[in-house]
DNA sequence: TACATTAATATGTATAGACATATATAAAAA
DNA sequence: TTTTTATATATGTCTATACATATTAATGTA
């Protein structure tokens, strides 16, 4: 026993073997430690670890216990668009459908009641096949240089993501009726759902853009594996 | 400057406000060490809580850059049914359809060709409308306890959770046109979508459990926050 | 010129010790 | 008894130092 990697190995094989059950309270870090035969620094590292795997849960003074995994837990990633058609070895293209200036429409974005607006409609596609219908509004009070942008080569997603900054993100994930819009640009029937991201970004508070993303629910499915 | 979450934060600003733009590499850690007139350690700390948040991407000898966020990532939380129902302050109860044992009927469940299993159908309610349809395969040779359970007053998630440890879990998010088992259980008419987690479990490479949870569209949404 | 070798450098890991902080438990006071 | 106060303890943070390791950049060689 040498590394922090080894221990933290050799701590997930206790908990999984259930040597050390849910609920245990493990060996303090000292004891630890004297195990090993390592500095306490290097348990702590491996301990860590398995803090932010949500294995173990430590307090001060009461120690630190095997956690009861009430709920999975992963990471999820959302590529861009064009990334994800990319990977799949299909050639990506890109097309507006519409960029407006706007008042607020209603209380739904999360925008303020003053802001000023961008409207942008456009379309992802597969291999010339509709793959993902993006609707979104930009918040020109906190992106005034959305303004001079025509997003008629660039999609404001990837652009967005080039410019702008961003510190807080609050997705939702839905299945969904295909609505008017969905069928008639994604190229659905009336029976067919959409699987739908809506996101609301931040910088600092204030508002930066709202989207909602909508892919047919045949095409589209998001997996992750934890470890 | 002192704390090392200070230090982070002092970090993040100069990230958002692009006095550090996407690309650029940091002064090292001694140089910072220096400005904020702190240990190297402490600084390391910072950093590294910033490497796992994927602002920041740091190489030997090449230095530590400023990622090109190029995919929003978040953590995505999936809880126990009974808490999701319990939460919204309503009634949780729960309906076993069906429990047999079962040998393999396909490849699509990701177990061996001869591992024997057991098939369980059920439903979660909330206030006594459907919630979610749980369509479970265990795998026996791994989890033989699991045939003296009658899951007639347990889920079989729930039992899992408090009896079985995993250490890797796939899982798959997908909106699909809703099954007639979907419709029969959950009350859904041929038009309504539903939302599909699937999902697999392995310990140690070992197949544990896999599952085909479905929840009616327009009742059901994933949310999650990053800051 | 192209390729292999070597050196320099920033991060990664480990050690050891000091002090801070939260909190469970025991002791004292009401 | 209940409440308050004190104390012990395990984790959390910080410092300072040494050496390991990956990788870029410089150097030497065919």
């Amino acid at each position: 026993m040498h590394t922090y990697q080894e221990i933290k190995q050799e701590i997930l094989r206790r908990i999984n073997d259930q040597v050390w059950p849910v609920g245990f309270t493990l060996p303090h870090e000292e004891k630890l430690a004297e195990e090993f035969n390592v500095a306490r620094g290097t348990v702590r590292q491996a301990l860590t670890s398995l803090v932010d795997a949500g294995l173990i849960e430590r307090r001060k003074r009461a120690g630190t216990r095997v956690v009861n995994r009430k709920a999975h837990s992963s990471k999820l990633t959302i590529p861009l668009v064009r990334h994800e058609v990319e990977k799949s070895e299909k050639t990506y293209s890109y097309r507006l459908i519409s960029n407006r200036a706007r008042g607020v429409l209603c209380d739904l974005t999360g925008f303020s009641a003053t802001a000023k607006l961008r409207h942008i409609i456009c379309l992802h596609l597969s291999d010339g096949e509709p793959y993902q219908l993006e609707d979104r509004f930009l918040n020109l009070d906190t992106i005034p240089e959305a303004n001079k942008e025509t997003f008629s080569n660039i999609s404001p997603n990837e652009w967005l993501l080039q410019q702008v900054p961003y510190s807080t993100v609050k997705t939702t994930l839905r299945a969904d009726k295909s609505s008017e819009a969905d069928r008639k640009y994604l190229q659905l029937r009336k029976s067919d759902p959409v699987f739908v991201i809506e996101r609301q970004t931040h910088l600092n508070g204030a508002a930066l853009t709202s989207v909602r993303m909508s892919y047919p629910a045949h095409s589209f499915q998001i997996t992750t594996i934890t470890e």
